[in-house]
DNA sequence: TTAACATATGAACAGATGTCAATATGAACA
DNA sequence: TGTTCATATTGACATCTGTTCATATGTTAA
């Protein structure tokens, strides 16, 4: 293999067009923006925290009710309306010892009814 | 614990509000649709396949390109995009020994283009 | 303050996922 | 046909992720 410098380029017998290259590097957001951004999609990639929003669409839900409503454990539940919070998507209030959750606000319902548009086709 | 049947209950001790869990619990989707629906988040959720979907926002563009682009290897690229088509997200033709691949449709730009807003804010 | 309740957190484990190296497939052309 | 090139696939490996069990936190009421 070639040498560039120290690097060697494991990609040497590969078809590519520079030119195309340069202009797509140029238009690419942030690294960090992308990374954001894919990790904003993985909160929605898990059946758990998709049912658990959809779930929350009908109504303010408090971890119990959602335990049972999926049949899963308090514990699982609270890990996930977690992450959830974390990424703001859903918030939340206390009334005595009972948390409410809800969903945070519209983006979240507006993502889903794409994804399901896409699935329907 | 107490015992239905053969069952155990794990969350005996829970606040449930049975009234609202029964009424959440008939507005449901299917199971299937919710893990469809999980399965193409997850695929958005990999900054690399955002990555590979942002630069085909620009042009249509072969294997090589995208491996340069990311600075991945070929193998790597390959098994993305073979996981980008199989959820119906880019498109491919063949030109000569040469792959083209480009965005199925516009589902993608909208999808992004939403998680985009959820993060900006 | 103590007991009971609702939820949150931590540690550990199994299963899923992304990457690479090596190899296979398939197309073009001598 | 045989070789070269572009991409696809396979197997192995390390990392990430979701669940459970056990325990901690924080609230209410006696």
């Amino acid at each position: 293999m070639t040498e560039r410098g120290n690097v060697v380029d494991k990609n040497e017998f590969l078809a590519v067009r520079e030119d195309i290259v340069q202009k797509v590097l140029a238009e690419q957001p942030d690294d960090e923006v992308l990374y954001d951004l894919a990790e904003l999609f993985k909160v929605f990639g898990d059946s758990t925290r998709i049912r658990i929003l959809y779930a929350l669409f009908e109504a303010e839900l408090c971890v119990g009710d959602i335990a049972q409503i999926l049949n899963l454990s308090q514990s699982s539940v609270s890990h996930q309306l977690r992450i959830l919070k974390t990424s703001k998507l859903v918030k939340f209030r206390r009334e005595g010892k009972i948390m409410f959750y809800s969903l945070d606000d519209d983006h979240v319902r507006t993502m889903i009814s794409m994804g399901m548009e896409h699935i329907e086709e």
